[in-house]
DNA sequence: GCCGTTTTCGGCCCGACTGTTTTCAGTCG
């Protein structure tokens, strides 16, 4: 059983025990054990036979332990079969309504047997509903809503879609006289590749807080508001049209540092940080750091003042996620995490040859004048014939096109040659060893391999690793994040086997085909494979999504050395798989 | 159920908003 079902069985189980009213301190700890699981790089059905590995992972006790052997074995958790004799599974379809929460399951359930949200439907209907306490024409007309919402929306928006609506937010907020600074905050400032909601925060003299009224009226009143949520003293919460939900808080400038660390999260880091404040004599909130023996304020304008008051360096919020962070931070010894500009070349490239825009020249002006030293032109073979993708002899002549072109540039920027190749059903690539050996990246891509066992799918990418002629392996899991279903392969076996023979792992900086997710990453790094990241550009104006990939990177803890594109266009070549003859 | 500079029991993060209450429970982040 992969990672990922292992902590849905234990997130689901923790659910059902809300509903069920058992222990919040042993539904908390079936959730901890989750999130440990889903962000953990090892695969624990290798180390489910190790009890000790397994509690070594912080989170995971005696009793995890067993579970997850448990899991191992017969696929379940006896808790969540002895759970759902009593409730359904269905149910948990109904917690993620807005509004709803485990209490008011457990009652729909015991008073209406409301058992989904097909149910909860026709209780509205037939309004037997307004029977049951604390269930007014309000509270039943949020219900009907988010029944609504949810069938029209999946819930995550990419990280693209909500930094631009976070910006024209901004725009809005800064015309208020007195605004003066204004951060995403939340999962967007972490730099997580998709997004629930949108945290913004914003303070200046205007946000003071007997005078922040007019404030609040203002944002209240931003004209794309599809549904005002809510409404306070100093928060505002409302959905989009595009069906985001947006929380604005309007703080005072004292409080700013308080607020952007709370509002950054994540959960389990702040959970975190706030044991440790108690441990030290401190209580932590949203409004400051402050002594327990007499509220003193201690800290609270910037995060940094609060860290430092805790004994910790700043934690940069792409590795706020409770992964070791703030032992690091306490020991200083985080990493000085890569960024933007340490970036100097972009090597997966699109052109009209295939199923690009532009054309090699339009591709490597725009890359010079974003100040790259070099790109890899590297299009489509033939067996992604919509594409026009290339045959031996179209790849000899593109090729060619792509030196002259080079020349052209007169050294403002060096263009490798390169191609993307398929990995054929029996693992081999779809263009002839002498016309790969002829060019300067070659990029084994996964992305035709789909809906088949993954045992299969694995072997068949370990062969296209293993042809001499690979030097990069593309798409690794597939360009899916977001719709992994049809793609399951082996990937540590795959990442392990790259690294020992020398083949870079492409991570794509684009983000609807973030490939590597941030624990994946961790894992090529742990592993030692050579990692190098692009953004699969198939137009000039691609080049500029680099930004979301870098924020990847810098969410697995890697720093400027781990990754190729920050070395000079030779040694970049140089530190590929040699090249064969 | 986890965890330990309160070490094998007794703790376990903190506050705001809503709706339906007339002092608060439930939900949310």
């Amino acid at each position: 059983m992969d990672n990922r079902s292992i902590a849905q069985l234990l997130s689901e189980t923790a659910d059902l025990l809300e509903i069920s009213a058992g222990d919040p301190f042993r539904i908390r700890s079936y959730r901890r054990a989750a999130e440990a699981v889903e962000s953990s790089t090892v695969q624990l059905s290798e180390i489910a036979n190790d009890t000790k590995k397994l509690l070594e992972i912080p989170g995971i006790g005696k009793g995890m332990a067993a579970n997850i052997q448990e899991m191992e074995k017969t696929g379940t958790l006896p808790l969540r079969e002895e759970l759902l004799a009593k409730y359904r599974v269905s149910m948990l379809d109904l917690l993620r309504l807005p509004g709803m929460g485990p209490k008011s399951v457990a009652l729909f359930w015991e008073a209406l047997q409301v058992a989904s949200i097909p149910d909860l439907e026709a209780a509205i209907a037939a309004g037997k509903l307004e029977t049951l306490p604390r269930m007014g024409a309000k509270q039943i007309e949020k219900l009907k809503k988010g029944i609504e919402e949810q069938k029209k929306n999946s819930g995550r928006f990419l990280i693209d879609e909500a930094e631009l609506a976070a910006e024209k937010l901004i725009d809005y907020l800064r015309k208020f006289d007195g605004i003066e600074t204004i951060t995403p905050a939340g999962s967007l400032r972490r730099g997580r590749e998709t997004v629930g909601d949108l945290d913004i925060l914003a303070t200046g003299p205007a946000c003071a807080k007997d005078k922040v009224q007019p404030a609040v009226e203002y944002t209240a009143s931003y004209p794309p508001i599809a549904d005002l949520i809510a409404k306070g003293e100093n928060k505002v919460s409302f959905r989009l049209r595009s069906g985001l939900q947006v929380d604005v808080r309007l703080l005072p400038e004292a409080s700013y540092g308080a607020a952007l660390q709370y509002f950054s999260g994540s959960k389990m880091h702040n959970v975190t940080v706030r044991q440790r404040a108690l441990k030290l004599g401190y209580t932590l909130n949203e409004y400051a750091l402050a002594r327990l023996e007499d509220g003193s304020v201690v800290a609270g304008a910037t995060e940094q003042e609060i860290y430092a008051a805790l004994g910790l360096n700043w934690i940069p919020p792409e590795l706020r996620e409770n992964n070791g962070e703030i032992e690091a931070a306490e020991q200083h010894r985080l990493p000085t995490l890569i960024e933007q500009r340490d970036i100097r070349g972009d090597v997966h490239m699109h052109t009209d040859a295939t199923d690009g825009k532009n054309t090699i020249r339009e591709m490597a002006e725009a890359a010079a004048s974003r100040g790259y030293e070099y790109i890899a032109i590297t299009d489509h073979s033939k067996n992604l014939a919509m594409t026009f993708g290339l045959d031996d002899e179209r790849a000899l002549e593109h090729i060619k096109h792509i030196r002259e072109v080079n020349d052209e540039m007169e050294g403002r920027i060096r263009i490798f040659t390169g191609i993307e190749v398929d990995i054929l059903h029996d693992g081999q690539l779809d263009l002839s060893d002498e016309v790969l050996a002829r060019t300067d990246v070659v990029i084994a891509s996964v992305h035709s391999l789909f809906n088949q066992p993954e045992e299969q799918m694995t072997e068949r990418v370990l062969r296209a690793i293993e042809n001499p002629n690979t030097r990069i392996l593309g798409h690794p899991t597939g360009r899916l994040l977001l719709r992994r279903e049809g793609f399951k392969i082996n990937l540590q076996q795959i990442l392990r086997r790259a690294a020992e023979l020398g083949v870079a792992v492409e991570h794509n900086a684009y983000p609807d085909r973030l490939d590597l997710c941030d624990r994946d990453l961790r894992m090529a790094k742990e592993l030692g494979c050579k990692i190098s990241i692009n953004t699969d550009s198939h137009h000039t104006s691609h080049m500029e999504k680099m930004s979301y990939g870098v924020r990847q990177l810098r969410r697995a803890w890697l720093a400027k050395q781990d990754v190729l594109n920050t070395l000079p266009a030779n040694e970049f070549l140089a530190a590929l798989r040699p090249r064969v003859g």
